[in-house]
DNA sequence: CATGAATGAGGGTTCATTCAT
DNA sequence: TATGAATGAACCCTCATTCAT
């Protein structure tokens, strides 16, 4: 049908199989792991419908490959890299630049929703967010902030609140970006900062002590 | 077969399409739009299937409805009836703990994730959603916080980044409870905590220009 | 497509399982389980193929639904009645006749065959032959044998041989007819008589001690 | 990949059919011929799926080819080869031994049973059976009783009956062997005695005129 | 109005066959 | 000659929708 010899085909590939996982993931981030059919993955990945099940034994077998490479690789050690990283407020700034541009700005964030989509269906996918991306994420924010309280940099409150304050809004921010924008009309108030340093100084400020100068506060507005 | 209607069972013919909307919602909350099977919700509604397609034309249909009556009306009003109410903390602190009871303790929140979940297939959903919750509710908030600026009750901060701190963690726990929680084995770290009470108030101290006695914040840990 | 119209469509029709599994039983019997498709088989029983699956939920249930239907009640039952009766030649004689027009002559072979062939992929087939159709077999005419060797009738003969000079031909010409004859052209040499009488009165002149003036016998060729 | 040529492991490529067919058809009889995979067939022969393609045309092609070959040949020659030897109740002994060790204890009896399940698909089949294994072997035993009766040795019965004695036993026997007794779990009771010598001996002394002294029979029972 | 048996398009999957290398 | 990746027709099965009763 196609005019595939105008372009010589490409056979005896070994990039096949991450073919079909992008072309699998963008499809199910498109319209959902049901909705997508086996055929436009397929072509999609530039073959025929047979040539995906030389790879996956079935439609399933295609997320849960993706969620093994692009979760349990990516996402979850680049975070427990940072784990033993000395803590800092920096730090904090750090990752929630990473978790915005990633996630919020960026494309993996349509993973993140497919994962909120589709744990109905494969539980699985609701454990590994909690095992792979929210516990260690919660920890790691959570270590941050006792140990700034130790240096009493921070005040004392309950570190789990510094957490929903810095992590919450990121996943919020992530699936409103994924699910809604794209079919909304009316977007022009957005949900959520397309840049969240102005969030998180007014976070730390409230971490501090002492707002010793809060006109320096980029947040403060001049009336 | 037996002659149901010579039992007063049978309830007014009139309540049928409501009896079918209520069946619907229930079980597109329960296994998504997709997944739901209209045998299934003929059952609930206590009618056989055929009957289904006397009151509403398709599957589609049942939601469009259902978008219509249920979306459009119950949240939104009960939102915008709280506009014009004078602002103050209290108002915040109210709205959220209502929030937090109706969609992330309570079942409202299904209600949320089935819209995150089908509004790439539903639009008018994104919009509804944009419209009748995240812009009145933005709104709302917004002016309770420029109301307290004014007063010089709070720091002047960005409006906005206000919202973001009280808005965004309740969808993200309101998500979290209804697409992840029933999924994971693991949700002995909640997302979100069960009462946002602690996280407001951290959100306020963070208002306020100088916390001036920040040993009564009951986040405050004692070490 | 077809003239349905032309005739009253039947609904509401509580022949229509057993519709369908004589459908299927001819089917499986003219082309094995593998080759007859589904489409066919509602096609013949003169429904379209969903409608199959309103009352068997898989090809592999009909064949299931079969056996238990006409192997278990039919084939099993009408042997097991026979058990008690006294034992006598005379019932050895009627038993094969039996066997012959219901297996050989008649079509009820035909699931014998189906049973020979599809053994390998459903063995609750094989155990099935063995357990309903092989040894109560057997064990009849087992006990007829010795009934009429304790009385004298007989000659002290293994019982198992005279079983299996009895049993056998009836299996082999069973499975000749239904698995070769039909697709042979030289089936002018028959392999088993048409008719057994013969063949018994052999085996049974064999049983006997003294065959007393075997002149009488039908089947010796006066030279 | 490795250059398997280096090594003298290749076989000659002279053999390459015979390899593919021998493991066609042991895979025949293992699963028969619809079940049987292509791919498996060239690995069981030591090459990839697309070399059987440069010998053999079809998969049908394969088991004509069999057909031709196996059939054809060594069975039927086997049989013939005895039809001109001299007759005698000796040889009919020796006979009923051949096929019971070959066919029913032995492992050619796979190819019986290939042949009465595949005998629809390819009639072809149906003809050889008939033709090359059924026509000679009674014709061959025909002849040995017809030559007894002539010198007196047996009564004076229907040459077929004794054929249909002798020879359908063992068809039973070889097809229970490979298409039900594999796949039972009940197979205490054996369809067909192991070893047919008693068997045989009862049929022979159905056939001798006056069992003179019945009791030299082993089959006797000595109550 | 209500029923529920019937429909049939469309999905995922298998596997004999082809063909560029 | 040999490979094995690719093909695509055909299968079984699902389920929203229809319609005779």
């Amino acid at each position: 049908m196609i005019n595939r010899t105008a372009f010589p085909i490409r056979r005896h590939k070994q990039a096949r199989p991450q073919e079909l996982l992008d072309a699998a993931l963008s499809l199910f981030i498109e319209k959902g792991f049901a909705a997508a059919r086996i055929d436009e993955i397929a072509a999609r990945a530039g073959v025929c419908k047979g040539t995906l099940y030389l790879y996956f034994d079935s439609k399933e077998d295609l997320l849960k490959a993706l969620i093994a490479q692009r979760f349990s690789s990516r996402v979850a050690i680049s975070l427990h890299e940072t784990t033993d990283v000395r803590a800092s407020p920096d730090m904090l700034r750090e990752l929630i630049a990473t978790w915005q541009s990633e996630f919020v700005a960026g494309e993996a964030g349509g993973i993140v929703n497919l994962l909120f989509t589709e744990a109905r269906n494969f539980p699985v996918l609701a454990n590994f967010w909690m095992r792979e991306v929210i516990t260690p994420t919660r920890l790691l924010v959570s270590r941050i902030v006792k140990h700034g309280i130790e240096r009493a940099e921070f005040r004392a409150v309950d570190p789990d609140i510094v957490v929903d304050a810095l992590v919450l809004p990121l996943i919020a921010a992530c699936l409103h970006r994924h699910a809604i924008a794209p079919y909304s009309t009316l977007d022009a108030v957005p949900c959520g900062h397309a840049d969240f340093n102005g969030y998180f100084e007014f976070v730390l400020e409230g971490l501090m002590d002492r707002p010793a100068d809060s006109s320096q506060s980029p947040n403060r507005i001049t009336a």
